[in-house]
DNA sequence: CTTGCCCTTCTAGTCACTGGAAGCTTATAT
DNA sequence: ATATAAGCTTCCAGTGACTAGAAGGGCAAG
């Protein structure tokens, strides 16, 4: 199947699929005659794996150990396991970061009139954070 | 001053502040003779304000923006809101994000067994979302 | 006088794509 | 049969917000 097809199946745009091939996450596909990539179920398979892994966040390189770990069927669950909750941990983090940084914004902007005036909380606490 | 100083004053690495500058956040400081940037006291407080609208997550052009209206004193308050209001609602979709993330996560630490069998409900979930 | 730090500019790399150009091949419509 | 459109190929460049490093000049202390 070409890489439109595989686009469709796996969820992933065309320019991403190359872009991980070039990346080298995914294994070169087979080739048409005519020069076109040709991809079968497993390489459709593995982008699939891919692209959920990416949506949770995992960095690239981080997918290409999760999807080596997949391949390997002598795998040990401890290692899939210490990168997930290496990957938890930051998110937890971000989030914390993220929700720090929200209750101070929150804060100046509900002490701001929002008026037609010049005075304004949120550049006074921007200029002079307390 | 020299631009060390002024990354001290401000907490800003130098690097950053001459990238501010290219950016047309900051505008380009006087120079001494030798050709160093002279950097004075509004300056620095300038540097400060970014770096604290930076820390707030506020994009460099949102940063240019809300510089503006600092030093506009005849602004509207209202005009400032609507920067930091839409900044706040983004905030909260990226935390509601991560939390929807951290969720799914969580779920597949926790039911990995984390041992030396090749067994994994993290690699499966990954293959096969629900 | 030389060592070492500070300053200057410029280029290039980061991350994960994404857009676009130029040039094929294939499918569809007339 | 032909025109056109869509899909494929490669390669180059841009995104955001820096950051590293190179090559060179300035300046104070030992």
């Amino acid at each position: 199947m070409n890489i439109g097809e595989a686009s469709k199946q796996s969820g992933l745009p065309p320019k991403t699929i190359r872009y991980y091939e070039d990346r080298g996450l995914i294994a070169p596909p087979a080739r048409a005659e005519n020069g076109y990539r040709d991809y079968n179920d497993t390489d459709v398979h593995k982008l699939r794996f891919v692209r959920h892994s990416r949506g949770l966040g995992f960095s690239v390189d981080e997918c290409s150990q999760l999807l080596s770990l997949y391949e390997d069927k002598g795998r040990q669950s401890a290692d899939v396991k210490v990168i997930a909750q290496k990957h938890l941990t930051e998110i937890d983090e971000k989030i914390r970061e993220l929700q720090e940084l929200r209750s101070t914004l929150h804060h100046l902007v509900n002490t701001c009139q929002g008026d037609g005036r010049p005075d304004c909380p949120i550049l006074e606490g921007l200029a002079n954070p307390s």
